[in-house]
Order: C-alpha cells, then sequence, then structure tokens
DNA sequence: CGGCGCCTTGAGAGTAATCAACGATAGTGG
DNA sequence: CCACTATCGTTGATTACTCTCAAGGCGCCG
C-alpha cells in the first residue's frame, strides 16, 4: 500500500493550486485501491473536466427513477435517502469527495432510494457509456472501482451494526472516525481537521436519533474532550479513545484484493 | 416478469419428486431475474450436486479470513453477522436458498464480518474457477447475478432504515414481509406460511432488541391477530396491515434492469 | 430423569423521544 | 446599514420505549 501510496506523492512545489487545490479526489481514492498509469490518471481527469455546482438539500436522482447516469462527488458531501412515510429521513450512505454513485448504472433498473447533496457540493454526473468505455479500456480503473464497490458495502453493512448494537455516543464516536478516515483519503485532513458540512439535524438522520438528543450527545463529546467542532469542521483531540468508544476499526474502508494480501 | 414466470413452469405431473422437491431454489431464484436457458438451467443445477448438511450456528466464513470461494443456500438459513466487542451480535443479513454469498469472492480481500448458518442448513461451496467460468459462459447467468446482487444491496440498505428510523413493532413488521416476499420467490410459501427457523434471540440480533422486548413485539403482534407463529413457520394472518405497519414495498426485492423497465 | 436451551413474565432502571421555548447566526430585502 | 426571517443550535421538562436483571416454565435430547 505505501508503494502505492508513493505513486501519488507530487513534488508540492511544483504544484498549481488551480480549482482542485488538493488534487483530483476521485484520483486520489482510487490510486489508493489499486496502481493506476498516468493514462489511467489523464482519463478521471477527463471525466471531472466540467463539473457543476450545486446547493444544499438539492436531490440529483430522485426515488422511483431509472437513473441515466453515475455522479461523482468533487466537493462538499451527498448522499443516499429514503424519506419515510412517517416524516422522518433516513440516511443510508454518505457520498464523499471522490465517491462515484451507481457506477453500474448500466444495470440499475428503478432506484429504491433517492441522492441528493446534503451540503453545496461540486459535483460531475458521468454517461452511462463514458463510464463503459472507461471501464473497457483502463483494467487498473476497473479494478479500483470494483474494490471502491466493495468498500461501499462494508460500509453499509457497518452502519447496520451501528445501529443495530451501539448506544447513541458508540454510534457518533464510530461516524466520526469512519468520517475522518475517509477524508483522510482523499486528502480532506487539514491540521487533524476534517469537514463536516452537516446540520446536527443531518446526523440524527443518519444515527437514528432524535435532532435533540445528537445535540446532547455532541456536548457530551466535548465534555469529554474527545473531539472540537468548529466552522464545518471536525477534529478528533483523542483519536485512540473515539475510536474504542466506536470500535471503529478503518479495515473495512480499505479492501485489498486477494493478490495483495501477503501476509 | 409474468413472461419469464412462464418459462419456469413445469408440469407437475411429469416432476419426480427428489432430494430437491421444490426445485432448485438458486434456479427459481435467477429465474425471475433474466430469463434462463436450458443450458443455463442445467449449469445452476450442475453446481448443486454436491450439498453438504450444516448444523445450526455453524460459521461457514470466519472474519478476518480470505474467502476462498463462494456459498449457495439450498435449504435453511444463514446469515452474515458481525461479533461486537461488547458481546453483542449483529446479523447484517440473511442468506436464505437461492442466496448465493460473495459472489465476487475473486476480488474479496479480508473479511470484515463472518457467515454462518442459523438453522441447519444443506449448503453448496462453489469455488472461485466455476464460477468465473460459469458467468463467462452464461451471459444470462451474469446478468441475473449482478441483479441478485442489487437486490442484496437494496435490501441492506432497507434494514439500515428499518433499524435507524422505526419501532420495534414497524420493525419487526417489515421484516417478517421481506421474509415472506423472498420466501415467496423460491417457492418456500406454503398454504400462506413460510419459514422461520429463527430463535427469538436470532431476531433480536437482527432488529436490534433484546430477546426479552423481541417476545413481547411479537406477543403484540399475535394479540393484533396479524401473524401466527406455529413450528418454525410464520403466517401472515393480515397481510395488508402488516405491511402497512412496517411501510413495506417488495420493489427492492426484485431488480429490473432499464431494459425491463417499460412503463 | 436431568440438564440445557428457549420462551415467558415481572419489576425497575435508563436511554432517547417529544414538546416547547429561546438564543444564535446568516442571509435577504428595504 | 439595519431590521427581518429562517434555519440551526441549545436547554428544560416530561413521556415513553426499550433494556437489564431475575426467575420460572416448557420441551427436547442425552
Amino acid at each position: 500500500m505505501s508503494a502505492l501510496r508513493s505513486l501519488a506523492i507530487v513534488p508540492s512545489v511544483s504544484r498549481v493550486e488551480t480549482a482542485d487545490e488538493a488534487g483530483n479526489p476521485l484520483v486520489l481514492r482510487l490510486q489508493r485501491l489499486a496502481a493506476l498509469t498516468a493514462a489511467d490518471i489523464s482519463a478521471l481527469e477527463h471525466l471531472s473536466l466540467h463539473p457543476r455546482r450545486y446547493g444544499p438539500r438539492v436531490d440529483l436522482i430522485r426515488d422511483d427513477v431509472v437513473p441515466k447516469d453515475a455522479v461523482v462527488v468533487l466537493e462538499g458531501f451527498a448522499c443516499r435517502y429514503q424519506q419515510r412515510g412517517n416524516g422522518r429521513r433516513q440516511i443510508m450512505a454518505y457520498l464523499l469527495p471522490g465517491d462515484l454513485c451507481d457506477v453500474d448504472a448500466a444495470y440499475l433498473g428503478r432506484m429504491d432510494h433517492a441522492v441528493g447533496t446534503l451540503s453545496p457540493c461540486l459535483l460531475v454526473r458521468i454517461p452511462r457509456q463514458a463510464l463503459v468505455d472507461l471501464i473497457a479500456h483502463h483494467p487498473n480503473i476497473a479494478h479500483a472501482l470494483r474494490l471502491a464497490k466493495l468498500s461501499e458495502e462494508a460500509t453499509t453493512r457497518e452502519w447496520i451494526a451501528n445501529l443495530g448494537c451501539r448506544s447513541a455516543l458508540e454510534r457518533m464516536a464510530h461516524l466520526f472516525c469512519e468520517l475522518m478516515a475517509r477524508s483522510e483519503a482523499v486528502g480532506l485532513v487539514q491540521d487533524g481537521s476534517c469537514p463536516l458540512p452537516l446540520t446536527q439535524g443531518d446526523l440524527g438522520d443518519t444515527l437514528g436519533l432524535s435532532n435533540v438528543h445528537v445535540n446532547r450527545t455532541l456536548q457530551e463529546m466535548r465534555r469529554h474532550g474527545w473531539v472540537e467542532l468548529r466552522g464545518k469542521s471536525l477534529r478528533l483531540l483523542k483519536p485512540k479513545q473515539v475510536q474504542r468508544v466506536g470500535e471503529f476499526s478503518p479495515n473495512y474502508l480499505q479492501p485489498t484484493s486477494p493478490a495483495n494480501v501477503h501476509f
């Protein structure tokens, strides 16, 4: 893995700070999952050429619709969610920068859930055919996308465990650890802080808690000196303790192919 | 869909009741997802030739291990689960007859969860290579497996919604509806009853409830006259009401390709 | 027959939801 | 520039759902 990482290192002196200041998050993400050639990287960057800005709380793919293309998040947080009859909303997955939503759009029928932005976002929509071509001509990318998908599935399972057998405090600790790790993987951690552009209501809809209880749980975390929330960013002051409380282990976020498993 | 179904109908007079009395559940399952040729069906049946019996509560794939092959359930219930540090177990998916576990074993690294039987089971393990060959030579099966995977993912998301924003009674109602629908899809519903070879403890580990509360919730469902639990089978006496309470809609269980969506 | 696992019941404790109100903040329009 | 409004965060009081602990019953298998 460290071998793969070193491929990603670009001398920062020579880098121009462009629109994507920190590098293309999709490239950063997939580079952690498979070795990419220069051609692979430029193909990915080509995909991200014409992103569009979206406001917060905007639906990208509505429930019950047949999606036409995939979505890549470049900036901001989006999510998969379901609006329930009793007025409640359940968020079933976060889409962070570098995440690709519905790669197999080609095989998808009607959506059983919606996809929408949480914060303001910079997004690219990728037509079905472009995705098919990409996968056909770039086996490394295809492999990385498969692993990314496995990672998403594992994350979904982890959320089930989170909701099913942890207290409010434990759930929140686990979620914060996950967000920190995922942010780190796409270069969004600065100074030990990662972005958290969510309202307490959003957190509640994620963790199955009321916004009032989210508020009190956050206060408890602050009281323990575990976390600091300032602006829209999160800092873990005592990462080890938060991980222990949330029973967090980052393995599920970075799946490896059998070929890569040596020990 | 009804066109697909009719392909599956075999004159029952001419059928010999063999070990798999009700037909191969894997075939039944995949036939609902794609049209299969006689060659496809015989290939699937060939896979299931040498099943093995397992007792209840037996681990099939342990946590933290690199799985070597996929598993098909022919009889009984298995599950994906995670054992948590606090002594709790969270079940993250049920594997019913006809379900194929870890089709992409070829791409899987270490498991982040375990797979084990709940009830006594009849199972087949399918070596990686056999699966790769099957997919390569049977495009219809490959397609059906993709849809089955989508169905599993949708089910996992649905469980998140179940845990995150429903009461004990609602969760249980939803789960029972799902089990009934999935059983129906593989010919396991007889007389309005489907198999439910689970203990109340298993249900608790699925729904994020204590076994005591599962017991009381079951009593409430019986008191309402909604369900009947006898032997190890479940009958919905007032299916409509149970569906309403659980906000259940079966769409997520049977994904369709865009090509199949006409209306 | 004894033991074990599972189901059942009761009592009490605790966690989280709901309801209601107020404060802070940011964006909007006059 | 400031009032205005909406959204979000915070707090208190009360309710309710679910858990834990404890004990007894039932049925099955050795």
